[in-house]
DNA sequence: AAAAATAGTTAATATTATTAACTATTTAAG
DNA sequence: CTTAAATAGTTAATAATATTAACTATTTTT
């Protein structure tokens, strides 16, 4: 059980407790959104053998500027496991997976790094490239349509949103974490 | 394999094959702001024993006018399994594991339709009304934190950017399918 | 009255992910 | 310069999250 400094009275009408707010809609719609593009990514990517994961990680290795993680940090040398972790907020364990799946279809190919021997860098094979370059029309398809209607300005303004978010998510985790403290046990 | 009419030299330089494009970089932010704001709410929801999914449930069975599901459709009666697999795009069997879960809790109850007695409609219990309004100030700070230093209309801008991509992802189901066509099978 | 659709459940299973323990290597500290 | 700490990756065991298929019960449609 919780205490906490109450904000509403848990006895009142059951019905109407929770105001509408524009700033909860945003969350609760990026959330439902990103679900949907979820399961259309999963339609698309199982037609090739691939789930939206697998998929992800092919698009870093193929160096997509659109990326938030080549927005966040410049690579100069290409991508390991641990920087996949990282930019999809999974464990290396996990990545380790995904990394042997795409090895044996022979989509991405590993090589070590002479400057530190416990790195493994990753590489699109030829096969991999072009299994990018083939589907990157309908994706680019999907995509056009759905932000299609707006123009540039508020194009601009959303992503500016979208990526102010993710900084204070990334940078200002104490602040962040500082709100859960709002919840004490009793 | 796959064969599409190539935008792209597969065998050109490997570096640079994708292009910088805002529409792209919004989606692919969409999807990362998402998976943050989710792992956020796993931290948070755990410390009360439940998981984001569960969590959701709780906020449709409070009501929550904020939620994309409301905002598509009015519901005078308690919701049932159905609708909640409907607006979380998942599958009625695994509603049925998370509802099970909330019922041993006491979070939840369940009472049989008097009108359809296929139909088991869900509310909250004073338990889970209270858990509702106790973890609201968190979440809220959270979300207000995350929106600040954004006006009312740009606000208003992203939400409508948000809600027009939803309607067409749902209500254009065909012509988000036609452009998977334009992958084909060697 | 029969057939189809809807709601929910169960069982078996797939998937996706995690943690913990381990090796190998590099970097930092005393 | 040698020990301690940090980093990269892997493996094994397991948790969580989800799905499909088959089933019952009920309602709706034809």
């Amino acid at each position: 059980m919780l205490y906490i400094a109450r904000q509403f009275d848990p006895l009142s009408n059951e019905k109407e407790m929770i105001e509408s707010s524009i700033e909860e809609s945003i969350v609760l719609s990026i959330f439902d959104l990103s679900n949907q593009l979820k399961k259309i990514g999963d339609d698309v990517y199982q037609k090739v053998g691939l789930t939206t994961q697998q998929w992800l990680i092919l698009l870093h290795l193929a160096n997509n500027p659109n990326l938030p993680f080549f927005k966040r940090e410049e690579h100069s040398k290409d991508l390991m496991a641990s920087e996949l972790a990282d930019s999809l907020n999974v464990s290396r364990a996990n990545i380790t997976n995904l990394i042997n799946v795409l090895l044996d279809k022979g989509l991405i190919r590993q090589y070590e790094d002479k400057d530190d021997r416990r790195k493994k860098r990753l590489k699109l094979t030829k096969k991999g490239i072009t299994l990018v370059n083939n589907t990157q029309p309908s994706r680019l398809g999907v995509i056009n349509y759905l932000t299609e209607g707006f123009n540039d300005a508020e194009k601009k303004t959303f992503l500016r949103f979208l990526e102010t978010c993710m900084n204070k998510l990334i940078n200002e985790d104490d602040k962040i974490k500082s709100f859960h403290k709002l919840l004490v046990d009793i």
